[in-house]
RNA sequence: GGGCGAGUGGCGGAACUGGCAGACGCGCGAGACUUAAAAUCUCGUUCCCUUUACGGGAGUGUGGGUUCGAGUCCCACCUCGCCCACCA
């Protein structure tokens, strides 16, 4: 690495303020007594590698910034941060490095808050750090658990679920991406076991509705909606009949010779309009009528010899079908398979009496797990068709004949090609013919429901939210198995059910979790009736800690309660109480990566809605706002492990400064979309650092008399230019209006007074934390200007200030609090091998420790020992407001086109000028060019251009 | 196959509701300072034509359209990225 350095000292500087803005208690917040709280949230660290890469650094650098702006507007920015460090992701890289999940992830987590986070310069509340793992936390995991399941939230079923085989767990839907296991990429496979289930589905519309109204980045709704996958359709039921022929029956009422009734079969569509062309009806391997086939229930024929050899065939088809992973049936691509029953469908419209097959295209677990093929006029129904030679009727010509109805049209259908699907009018459909497909449907509705043959419904695409994981490294689901009693939840005063601290930690595969090998853990006492019982070996879903740890953050050192609200309030007023979950609940601003759009972030959702629906909260969105950030990429690939292009933010730390990496990051491109990381465009951030560090120290250039009318117009523009950016999350367009103005700034006859110069100073400050401290420091509190610099916001921090002090006391006894509380909560559990106390307690000590920020090379004065000393940092003080009257301007320039192209410029035009006087000028200035030409109009956009057009 | 987004100099990227395309930065070129290099500073830098000032032409993925005027709006297409996907 051979970057440009900045040429001030910004590794001791840098070192100086971290451990200052620590030691006084800059970034806390008093969660019980703020005025105007903003609670800035950005998504919570996966500690699932060594060390953080630059993705978190670029992500949670924008969080930081606007946090900054905020907290200078005047308001109690709340900041905080933990570690999602409990789970497969964890367990995964433990696994890889053989080290226990435990220690592992109190390591690298520490790692990452000490020698990362505290030193990229954000503004984070570590007072209030969780970590996903700490019993502290996990018992309100428990906690709500065991809520949900008394209100009827959260069920226990036997279901067809994802299966990882590497990963040796169950997997929820949303964790299976492309049949691959989200985690680490294997194929998943099918595996039928009894699994806890949070009834996401009960909110399937709301959640839906409510997409329609909260404040989110657009793709992430979108995202969210198909996810959802509202589809309004109809159930058609036909009746199933055996010793029948393919075809329409000639007596379609009365049945054909030897018929005979025997069943219904339900088939979900949301197009019944084609219905006239149905010629088969497909079930899936898991489908009812199916097991009813194999267990001899239903007869497909009368004699048993043949009915047997049929038998056969069918299960030797539903068998591999169930087996096969999702993977591979996509692997044999759209060829289609399948198992015809025998059996007979009757349409109702036709007469047609359309075979029964089994198919592995078909789902079991949507809509009805039957589908009613119309090959014509669906690409999936036409190749099973071709592959079965199943017969191949159109109803749906295409609408316009502009094509003079070539063949192609309502001819036969022999090529997929000219499957329609979306658009035309039907034919050879009864009542229907001559309608548009829209109508149709509806039409065709409408009749069905007359004729008590089906009935209009909605399905969902989402699904139950599988939450069992067969995993060490999660909270223990809190449940008890009475022979007696049955399920019995642990009670509260139970809770939580420790994860015992063992070294057989490991995955077995034999879908079991590796606790159900712990005698000591598994046998215990029915919490009713006190009989030995068992108690359930699985543990949670890692997306069930995160999908609420944004509750607890503020609450974070409150045992009594998970989080504070009217409902849940006991005793305890000295805490933040539910006044203060009504201030900082809904979260303000949240921000995170597009990549969670259908996972935590619905999760999320999904949590709000079933806590205000126990009564717990009386909001269902967790967030005012959400902002999805961009990716960077390298060489424009994303980053990944097994690409090997990932970037550490350590090395660039080293070389050029947090500073210069959080601004180099934020130039890249804008926060929603991101940019490709390579380093060539550093040298310009450093540069420009340095002549701020430059400016700042030339008085003649920022402590002059007065300030040069140029540079104050640029100042005031930039003013007003950055804040707009910064609220628009445009932070690279931000970073080239601060460079404008330094370019002005530095021109030969430009200087600024002292407050002029701080006011870009402050405009800085949210981007470059440290440089703008260490120079507020020295030429405003040191050199004693603070009074004068800061004289028009004086009044609003004086009190800041002294709130800030009187807090400082307060969240001291907080922190030492909460290190006995953590160390209190894993101690006292008597479960075997408990994890030990000294463990919790030594991590929570490192929470206050300065060990990383005091390495070796300390020339830092150490004048920060006394905590009430009053500090006035640059990052609490008011942000600049800009002077309308120094942005406008007195004279423009005004190109004048002609025929729409722009031939000259007219310049120096007074702003006031009357329209008419401006449009003669602009016809003289191009007299020349329009000679013996009819000047047919003359057009003025106002203080933009004028256009001559000409004949 | 479906959804979302994006295609602008050598590069990253600017351009509010249609109104001077290429801000800012990198890179590159020239110059100043220096014995020299680095650093720094100044000037230039979309392409083409004109020896040049002046000036002219073309130009925002492709082809059409609307408009006095289109990177921006409409239609069709191409390419790339991300997400979802045998979802009836």
């Amino acid at each position: 690495m051979n970057l440009r350095k900045p040429s001030y000292d910004y590794q001791n500087i840098e070192k100086k303020w971290a451990k200052k803005w620590q030691d006084s208690h800059l970034y806390e917040v008093d969660i019980q007594n703020a005025k105007k709280p903003f609670y800035n949230l950005w998504m919570f660290p996966y500690p699932s590698g060594a060390k953080m890469h630059v993705g978190h650094a670029f992500a949670s650098t924008g969080s930081d910034i606007i946090g900054r702006y905020k907290r200078m507007q005047g308001y109690d920015v709340f900041q905080p941060m933990g570690f999602d460090a409990f789970g497969i992701h964890g367990e995964n890289y433990a696994i890889k490095v053989n080290e226990h999940p435990w220690h592992l992830m109190e390591k690298l987590s520490d790692e990452f808050r000490d020698t990362q986070f505290k030193r990229i310069g954000h503004g984070i509340d570590w007072s209030k750090e969780l970590r996903t793992y700490w019993p502290s936390y996990y018992k309100w995991t428990q906690w709500i658990f065991i809520k949900l399941y008394e209100n009827g939230l959260a069920e226990q079923k036997k279901a067809k679920v994802n299966w990882c085989p590497s990963c040796k767990t169950v997997l929820a839907d949303e964790q299976v991406i492309g049949g691959e296991c989200e985690r680490c990429g294997t194929q998943v496979e099918k595996r039928e076991l009894e699994q806890w289930f949070f009834k996401i589905t009960k909110f399937a519309d709301k959640l839906l509705k409510n997409l329609n109204h909260i404040d989110w980045s657009k793709r992430i709704v979108e995202a969210q909606r198909n996810w959802i996958g509202k589809k309004e359709g109809i159930e058609i039921t036909y009746d199933v009949v055996r010793n029948s022929k393919p075809g329409v029956s000639d007596e379609s009422e009365n049945s054909p010779q030897g018929e005979e009734k025997i069943g219904k079969v339900v088939c979900f569509t949301t197009r019944p309009d084609t219905n006239f062309g149905a010629t088969f009806v497909v079930l899936a391997p898991e489908h009812d009528l199916v097991k009813k086939i194999l267990s001899g229930e239903i007869k497909v024929y009368d004699e048993d010899s043949k009915n047997s050899e049929l038998i056969e065939q069918i299960k030797k088809y539903v068998t591999e079908a169930i087996n096969k992973s999702d993977v591979e049936r996509l692997a044999e691509g759209k060829k289609k398979t399948g198992a015809f029953t025998g059996l007979y469908a009757v349409n109702q419209l036709t007469g047609y009496r359309m075979p029964l097959w089994i198919s592995d295209f078909v789902l079991g677990d949507y809509g009805t797990g039957a589908v009613v093929g119309v090959p014509a006029h669906d690409t999936r129904d036409f190749e099973f068709a071709k592959e079965f030679g199943l017969e191949i009727i159109r109803v749906v010509k295409s609408a316009d004949d502009s094509d003079g109805g070539s063949a192609d049209d309502d001819g036969e259908i022999t090529d997929i090609s000219q499957v329609q699907e979306d658009e035309g009018v039907m034919i050879n459909s009864g009542f229907l013919n001559g309608m548009n497909i829209q109508d149709a449907i509806e039409k065709m509705k409408d009749y069905l429901e007359e004729k008590g043959w089906g009935k209009r419904v909605v399905t969902f695409r989402l699904r139950d939210w599988s939450i069992s994981r067969q995993r060490y490294w999660g909270a223990p689901i809190p449940v008890v198995y009475c022979d007696k009693c049955g399920t019995v939840p642990v009670p509260e005063e139970d809770l939580p059910v420790e994860l015992p601290f063992v070294d057989e930690w490991k995955p077995s595969g034999d879908g079991k979790g590796p606790l159900a090998n712990i005698p000591e853990f598994v046998n215990t006492t029915c919490p009713k009736c006190g009989a030995p019982a068992k108690r359930e070996t699985d543990t949670f879903d890692n997306f069930l800690d995160s999908a609420w740890y944004f509750f607890r953050y503020p609450f974070v050192n409150r045992e009594d309660v998970p989080f504070a609200t009217p409902s849940l309030e006991k005793s305890d007023d000295s805490e933040p109480n539910s006044e203060a979950f009504k201030k900082w609940l809904p979260v303000t601003l949240y921000l995170g990566g597009p990549e969670h759009a259908v996972l935590h972030l619905m999760y999320t959702r999904f949590i709000t809605m079933a806590f205000e629906e126990i009564g717990l909260i009386d909001f269902d969105e967790p967030f005012e706002r959400f902002v999805a950030h961009g990716h960077i990429t390298m060489g424009g690939k994303k980053m990944s492990k097994s690409l090997g292009n990932i970037v550490i933010p350590d090395d660039y730390m080293n070389e050029i400064g947090a500073d210069a990496l959080r601004m180099y990051l934020m130039f890249l491109g804008p926060l929603e979309s991101a940019g490709d990381f390579n380093d060539d465009g550093i040298s310009g951030i450093t540069k420009f650092l340095d002549r701020v560090w430059n400016l700042m120290h030339d008085s003649a250039k920022s402590q002059s008399d007065k300030s040069s009318e140029k540079v104050l117009k640029k100042l005031h523009k930039t003013i007003k230019g950055v804040s707009e950016d910064i609220e628009n999350f445009k932070y690279n367009t931000a970073i080239s209006k601060l460079m404008e103005l330094v370019n002005v700034w530095n021109e030969k006859s430009e200087s600024l007074t002292l407050v002029d110069s701080v006011k870009f100073l402050k405009l800085l400050a949210p981007f470059a934390p440290f440089i703008t401290e260490e120079i507020y420091q020295e030429i405003v509190v040191e050199a004693g200007n603070y009074d004068v610099v800061e004289k028009d916001c004086l009044s609003r921090r004086n009190v800041k200030q002294k709130d800030a002090s009187e807090k400082v006391l307060q969240s001291n006894e907080l922190v030492s609090s909460s290190s006995l509380n953590s160390a209190k909560l894993s101690s006292s559990l008597d479960s075997p091998n408990s994890l030990n106390s000294s463990d919790t307690s030594d991590s929570s000590k490192s929470l206050t420790s300065n060990d990383v920020l005091d390495d070796g090379n300390n020339n830092v004065t150490d004048t920060t020992e006394n905590v009430s000393t009053e500090f006035i940092s640059i990052h609490v003080q008011c942000w600049p407001e800009y002077d309308k009257s120094l942005i406008a301007e007195n004279f423009m320039s005004i190109p004048v086109q002609i025929n729409g192209k722009v031939k000259r410029v007219l310049k120096n035009i007074p702003v006031d000028i009357e329209e008419e006087d401006l449009k003669s000028l602009a016809l003289k200035e191009v007299q020349d060019l329009i000679v013996g030409k009819d000047v047919v109009k003359v057009i003025y956009v106002k203080d933009r251009l004028i256009s001559v057009v000409v004949r």
